[in-house]
DNA sequence: ACCTCATTTTAGAATAAGCTAAAAATATTT
DNA sequence: AAATATTTTTAGCTTATTCTAAAATGAGGT
């Protein structure tokens, strides 16, 4: 039998899926209560309540993971928190930084139907303002080519299809540069003993970035 | 300090704001617990909290009521379950007998930003997709001297700003009916024996009405 | 193999919300 | 006004979620 989530436990399975990209690796314990903001005994017990519900796959002191199916449903409230972000920027005006925490209570409306009516509102979106793919309701990506601007060779260039890290601070600071989803990024030198790296904005403005701030940004 | 309620509060304090009609009449234990769908016990030790959180009015034996705190707090929940209505309707293309449910949950997201840009996307509606007036950001209503059909005089003509009573039935009847929010409505004659209604839709479709149906079509 | 240390789990308690059954207060009948 | 019926409250228990403190486990170094 099918018992639903309650909210904070398809919170718990959202964080699992991120913290194990995508399914593959295991997710420890204190790892999962940093992300949650608690403590590592509250996830423990939360662990045991999610394992009976057969939406992990658990094993003591050995790390967590989604199943299919509880793959399924973090990928389900993935896909609305992103649809609602779309909605929140390209509807009502918000800047891209102002909507995660509006998305982060909206992803928990229950209503198959009015996912459905918001992607067809938005126009089908592939993407979401920070350049994330949204999946579709089998939890299916559209697959694009993408890697961090740090693995791009002198020379090459890209489209900024997505950045990670959601810090306040990076976000200004990339709003600073003149640097959002769409902007386009040349690769001009990789300095070699730092890893930092020359880039040019939209063909007009040259500046360097840091190695952790590359490993951020995601060019397609 | 103004601790925040949790849904649930929230939705006992509409509850008793519906129930009290505008904060007027003192609400019974009973009928909270009736249209909360919980016993009683469970009521009584609700009422405890929300009074300690002063957003009701109390005294043992004696019902509650809203306080002026919390009579804002629900009108604020209201006036986003009305502009969220108006969304789905409008903007998603649902069916006005469709929206009661997904509004219920949209009601309870905490951004006053977001509100407050959802009335700018939608025009600024004064009324919701039943006709029920939009409570404005400090509780205030746009007063209409809207009257149920059955208080009008036979010559006297209106339009449609609200339909009481959401029974499926009812709605579905009204829409066999041609009668929406908006429809011009003159009132022909008015049977003296049985209250019934002879009345003419839109200038176009005459049709008597009991007087059942007219007590619950309020026109402006 | 053993010791130390970090990680993880268990135990026990707290809060929010609900329930059932019993007691108390109010209302209605006679 | 007493008896009965109805309404409301209290008491005690349950589940979901969290916490702190204590105990158990696993891993790395000697």
């Amino acid at each position: 039998m099918k018992q639903s989530l309650t909210l904070v436990e398809e919170n718990y399975l959202k964080a699992i899926y991120h913290l194990s990209q995508n399914g593959e690796l295991e997710v420890a314990t204190n790892a999962l209560a940093e992300e949650m903001h608690t403590t590592p005994a509250s996830v423990s017990d939360m662990i045991k309540r999610l394992s009976k519900k057969e939406v992990v796959k658990y094993q003591k002191y050995k790390g967590v993971n989604v199943s299919e199916e509880g793959k399924l449903i973090a990928l389900k409230v993935i896909r609305k928190h992103r649809l609602w972000e779309v909605f929140l920027v390209e509807k009502l005006g918000f800047n891209w930084d102002e909507v995660h925490e509006v998305a982060e209570q909206l992803e928990h409306i229950k209503s198959p139907l009015l996912t459905r009516r918001l992607d067809e509102f938005l126009g089908f979106p592939k993407y979401d303002p920070h350049g994330d793919p949204i999946p579709d309701e089998q939890g299916q990506f559209t697959e694009t080519q993408k890697e961090t601007l740090n693995k791009w060779p002198a020379g090459s260039s890209g489209t900024v299809v997505a950045v990670h890290n959601s810090e306040m601070a990076f976000l200004k600071y990339l709003d600073k540069a003149g640097i959002h989803i769409g902007t386009k990024i040349s690769i001009d030198e990789v300095i070699e003993f730092d890893g930092s790296i020359e880039i040019t904005i939209d063909q007009k403005k040259s500046i360097t970035v840091s190695k952790t701030v590359a490993e951020n940004i995601w060019l397609a």
